[in-house]
DNA sequence: CTTACGGCCTGGGTGC
DNA sequence: TGCACCCAGGCCGTAA
């Protein structure tokens, strides 16, 4: 499930492998997930790959078309929870469920594959630009201490449900809030109005601790994540919580619970992260 | 405006 | 062996 770590690793991996070629042409499978890809037909071949960059969850490429002379696109694409961007040979053994080929100038190919297909390709313009990014909150790994607690203190909705809307940060997903929660000793369902000031700054400095540790680490593969090179992430073994219903805390030995918070399967320690009062009383049986 | 929630997309894994 | 069903993450519409 690529989140901030994993899609960093991936645009890490391509940046090196892709900056600088040429698109020579464009093939698909199946295109529903795909906002125009007759576009993608008429103005990718020919263009040159400027860059490589990440902006939350998405990556962004930036490419540049030969006529009009400068003329300038970006192609973002998001991974959802099973796409997979990877460059290799244009002869290698094509994965099942690979629905587009970027075929480069080098004899290499870029490959996207996606079993879910709830990833998303579109090709925008300088001008679109800004309305599909403008909504993306700031990126968790650069946001400052002060920034953190004016986006999320004072509100009143569940401090998992903010750390996982990606227009008040970008970048979250299921696996790094619930392993930043527990770091920082905080349960799913606070309100974020409730935090005490210091618990705002260390979910701030837990959530950058975990993230660049997890970029360290090349990302977390819980399923079918690899990176460009389509290697697997280790941080999956560094996970305290994530899907680890009944087995032990690392920290105090108590059996980590699951509740549905924001609609996701929340992992917790019951001991570790309390809960606040409302809830207290009503846990799940389990 | 803010928040909560249900539904939708798809198909691998699970359990009967 | 087959098959129904759950579930994942993001997003959108709707309601309060």
């Amino acid at each position: 499930m690529p989140e901030l770590p994993e899609v960093e690793t991936v645009v890490r991996g391509l940046r090196a492998a892709v900056v600088g070629r040429r698109i020579t042409d464009v093939r698909f499978g199946k295109t529903d997930f795909i906002a125009d890809p007759a576009a993608l037909v008429r103005l990718l071949p020919g263009c040159r790959i400027a860059g490589v960059a990440r902006r939350g969850k998405f990556v962004v490429l930036r490419l540049e078309r030969m006529s009009p002379p400068n003329a300038r696109a970006t192609l973002l694409i998001h991974l959802g929870m099973t796409g997979q961007i990877v460059v290799g040979g244009a002869a290698a053994p094509v994965s099942p469920h690979t629905h587009v080929f970027v075929a480069l100038d080098d004899g290499r190919e870029l490959r996207y594959t996606d079993v879910r297909r709830f990833g998303r390709i579109s090709l925008v313009s300088d001008a679109q630009l800004p309305e599909n990014v403008l909504r993306l909150g700031p990126d968790p790994l650069e946001i400052t201490a002060g920034e953190f607690q004016k986006r999320i203190g004072g509100r009143r909705a569940m401090i998992k449900a903010l750390l996982l809307d990606q227009s008040v940060l970008a970048g979250l997903g299921n696996i790094y809030v619930d392993e930043t929660l527990w770091r920082a000793r905080v349960h799913p369902q606070r309100l974020a109005v409730r935090l005490r000031s210091q618990e705002l700054l260390r979910l701030h400095r837990t959530m950058r601790d975990v993230l660049r540790e997890a970029v360290r680490l090349r990302g977390s593969s819980v399923s079918d994540y690899v990176d460009a090179e389509g290697q697997r992430g280790d941080y999956q073994q560094r996970h305290r919580v994530y899907q680890r219903e009944g087995k032990r805390c690392f920290r105090c030995g108590a059996a980590i619970r699951r509740v549905v918070v924001a609609g996701r399967s929340s992992f917790f320690c019951p001991r570790c992260q309390r809960a606040p009062r409302r809830h207290r009383g009503r846990r799940g049986v389990g």
